[in-house]
RNA sequence: GGCGAGUUGGCGGAGUGGUUACGCAGCGGAUUGCAAAUCCGUGUACAGGAGUUCGAUUCUCCUACUCGCCUCCA
């Protein structure tokens, strides 16, 4: 079984070999910790979280590293600690605790070295600085970065401060690096070209892009050969990438959106740093989410994140399953009816497979459609005829292969079954004796004197409240959902 | 403006150079007092134009449209 994946260093779908089939190595962009992940934010993680989950079924759960960092030092943090008053620290240890919690309710897996030391496997920024000023280092002895002292007077304080230590950026030189654009697809004179060049003073090209840079005094800072300072967006996953996986390793993942310049700059360091011809042999990348067909955005007020939707109860499984009816290379559409089509499925696969023990052997149409570059909607409709088929068993399978918690461990598809005649109930709840039972009783009655058009009217009553009523073999049935509240029923 | 992705039946969404996707909805049937659930059955879909080909939804080119990224962003 090989896996094939697209690969944007080529632009093309290539057979997956392992550096190390010991070791099979993926790094994965975290998340900057400042806020509650948004439903975006989710999509990478589920996505390479079946592909974690794939490489684990082929090379074996002790053969495969994951590392997903946490950016736990960036700009955005400190405005946020600014505006609230809070401290850095209280701010990213919340919002990192918060993303664990919100991840597993969709059923992620935890990043590993091997399939042990998850906390390893998930390192923070901020217990890198050291590695991060070796590279920058390494970058500048080998001249592919230059310092530049700044200007003073046209802040604050702060400037004062850092001005003693003489405080310098250090750069990198994106023209010492030719290979620079070749991820992206874009050249470095386009990209000068198309104007927008950051501030950044004493930059020699527009393109270059910042190290390590001063702080003021109400920054964070670290002691550094250039003066107290920071370090930059983007050395940070090239510093603990290398720490962790290696100079070169097998799959770096993430959204499309740091393509650029996110990921061309981490190789442009890696790889002069290093000295290495290739920072990750695949690069992948997955497509944007939409909401409705629009771009997620607090503008149009379309803007929710994972917990909102967890609060309004649509279950992490729901999500997921959403998630993986869209191939990861294509645009996501979130809609309510999607979520509503998925519930629907996953309820009555939770039924057919509750209690069941899976089979041993994965179906190889399924291994097949996640081999052939994670084609997670073919897997899913191969799962419906499994389902259609009856097999429990190896539907429980493919399910838990794509990352679906079992149904023992969840309640929110359970139903229970209330019947008239011997008030027996299937589930483990209440039997509904005193606030069912009458009603159904009563349904019956009226059936029985073919006064149908009452015997309608109350179903339509009792059914508005979410049970559901039907005449089955054994008589007058209501199925009662999860949750239900029997005080709805007062008012019949 | 620069870069890129996409356009498949009512909706969602795979895939293929000639043959069934799959799901939801719909329709017909079984069943039912009627329903629900379930089961069975059912749909001349591949944006438009040109080209390559014995044959294209599938390859090439052009046009139209949609969307995303390029700014903090996954």
């Amino acid at each position: 079984m090989t896996i094939h994946l697209t690969n944007t260093a080529t632009r093309q779908k290539e057979p997956f070999v392992p550096l190390d089939p010991d070791n099979v190595r993926m790094y994965v962009c975290g998340p900057t910790v400042y806020d509650r992940a948004h439903l975006g934010n989710a999509r990478p993680v589920i996505v390479f979280d079946v592909l974690y989950r794939l490489l684990r079924h082929v090379y074996g759960v002790d053969h495969v590293t994951y590392v997903r960092n946490f950016t736990d030092v960036d700009d955005k943090i400190n405005a946020r600690a600014a505006e609230s008053g809070r401290s850095i620290g209280d701010i990213t240890d919340e919002t990192t605790q918060w993303y664990l919690e919100d991840m597993a309710a969709v059923g992620a897996l935890e990043p590993s070295i091997r399939g042990a030391n998850h906390d390893k496997a998930m390192p923070r920024a901020t217990a890198y600085i050291a590695e991060m000023i070796a590279m920058i280092e390494d970058l500048i002895a080998k001249g592919f970065a230059y310092t530049a002292p700044i200007s003073f007077g046209h802040n604050s304080k702060a400037v004062y401060f850092n001005a003693e230590k003489a405080p310098e950026h250090a750069f990198f030189e994106v023209e010492k690096y030719s290979r620079y654009g070749v991820l992206s697809g874009r050249t470095v004179d386009e990209m000068i070209s198309g104007a927008r060049s950051e501030r950044g003073e004493g930059k020699r090209s527009p393109m270059d892009f910042v190290l390590w840079k001063p702080s003021t005094i109400d920054q964070p800072d670290w002691e550094s050969p250039w003066g107290r300072g920071r370090p930059g967006w983007h050395i940070e996953c090239s510093a603990m990438a290398k720490s962790l996986l290696g100079s070169t390793f097998d799959i770096h993942g993430g959204g499309n959106d740091l393509m650029f310049p996110h990921h061309e700059n981490e190789i442009a360091q890696s790889c002069c740093a290093n000295g290495t011809e290739k920072m990750a042999n695949f690069w992948l990348h997955n497509e944007m989410l939409q909401v409705e067909g629009k771009k997620m955005s607090k503008s149009l007020g379309n803007f929710f994140t994972v917990r909102d939707l967890l609060d309004q109860g649509v279950p992490g499984e729901v999500i997921r399953f959403v998630f993986l009816s869209t191939h990861y290379r294509k645009p996501m559409d979130w809609t309510a009816e999607k979520a509503r089509e998925a519930k629907d499925t996953l309820q009555s696969w939770y039924n057919l497979t509750d209690g069941v023990q899976s089979s041993g052997k994965a179906s190889f149409q399924l291994i097949d459609a996640l081999s052939d570059d994670l084609n997670t909607p073919l897997a899913l409709s191969i799962l419906h005829e499994i389902a259609r088929s009856g097999s429990a068993k190896e539907l429980k399978l493919g399910m838990q292969l794509l990352g679906f918690t079992n149904p023992e461990q969840l309640d929110w598809w359970r139903t229970e079954t209330v019947f008239l005649p011997g008030t027996f109930s299937s589930g483990s709840t209440p039997l509904y004796l005193n606030e069912i039972v009458p009603f159904l009783r009563k349904w019956q009655d009226l059936r029985l004197a073919k006064d149908y058009v009452a015997a309608d009217a109350l179903k339509v009553k009792l059914e508005k409240t979410g049970l559901r009523i039907s005449n089955s073999t054994s008589g007058p049935t209501a199925v009662v959902p999860y949750g239900f509240d029997p005080s709805k029923l007062e008012d019949i």
